[in-house]
DNA sequence: CCACTTTAATTGTATGCACAATTATTGTAA
DNA sequence: TTACAATAATTGTGCATACAATTAAAGTGG
């Protein structure tokens, strides 16, 4: 559906305005998504996202500030995210070996199972498949990149 | 800047999953900037939204559901927004004359003058006005809304 | 070494998001 | 008209967002 039609507007006072309505309601719409698709494995977009990024860097640990710089909300409090992961004994924190004011934080078994059930979840439901081709999707990001670049 | 560039990732799964991070890291962005010059008028990102419902359907009165179905976050709670912008005298709440269920709600003359000054203001700070073409945003908005489709 | 600045992480607080449940009212069909 | 379902708005709760302040440790220049 046509962003004007999903949300009633009338009118837009220019074409930019109406992309940034779109980009905002698009991300709500695909967060919507995702949280669902999440919820059986009781996990928040957020919390997931972190997980991810700590997976990323397996086996090395990352510190609570690579993670924030690698997040795509990095206003989320990162520490109370940790929090909840540590918690559900997916990811653990020690002592960084370099830096006392540092943590290092390691992904757990537990968490990297999760992730990979989660993948696989993924894969079977096509989440990432969508209606745009590579093409297409190649094309918004670039156009979303240039956006932000304001 | 990229967004693989941006958050510092090596490889997407595929042009869509990156398309999706895309879009939630460029909402993230634009929240900020939309949040940034409203500080100054004491108004959240989502409040402004709600007003400028409102606004749009003035002199005629809203109920809490007209403005529900048009928020760009339908799920972020109308009443408790409301009542902040009731709290700051830039809406008021009176009870409908067809439904006692429902509220009519009418922008004040507070709350136009806001506006108005608001949007002096992102005029005069080219809020609006990005490195998009009008036929950039435009393709722009034609993909975002494709992707919702799936 | 010592004051000073910078950095990493945490904490505090107000607001927003997400979802479920509740209350009051209206519509509807036996 | 009386149950029952549907709708409008509110409320409750847990987590996230946004931003400021704080604490602890490390770097730096005198």
């Amino acid at each position: 559906m046509k962003i004007e039609e999903a949300l009633k507007i009338k009118s837009f006072e220019s074409e930019t305005q109406k992309a940034y309505i779109n980009v905002l309601y698009t991300a709500t719409i695909l967060r919507g998504k995702i949280n669902g698709r999440l919820k059986k494995f009781d996990l928040t977009h957020e919390q997931f996202n972190v997980l991810r990024i700590i997976k990323g860097q397996f086996p090395n640990p990352v510190c609570v500030k690579d993670i924030t710089d690698r997040m795509i909300d990095p206003n989320s409090n990162t520490t109370r995210i940790l929090d909840k992961l540590e918690q559900k004994q997916l990811v653990k924190r020690t002592p960084s070996e370099r830096d006392r004011r540092e943590l290092w934080i390691i992904i757990s078994d537990n968490g990297l199972d999760l992730l990979n059930n989660i993948y696989v979840h993924f894969k079977q439901e096509n989440l990432h498949q969508s209606a745009l081709s590579h093409a297409e999707a190649s094309l918004l990001n670039n156009l979303l990149d240039k956006l932000r670049a304001d």
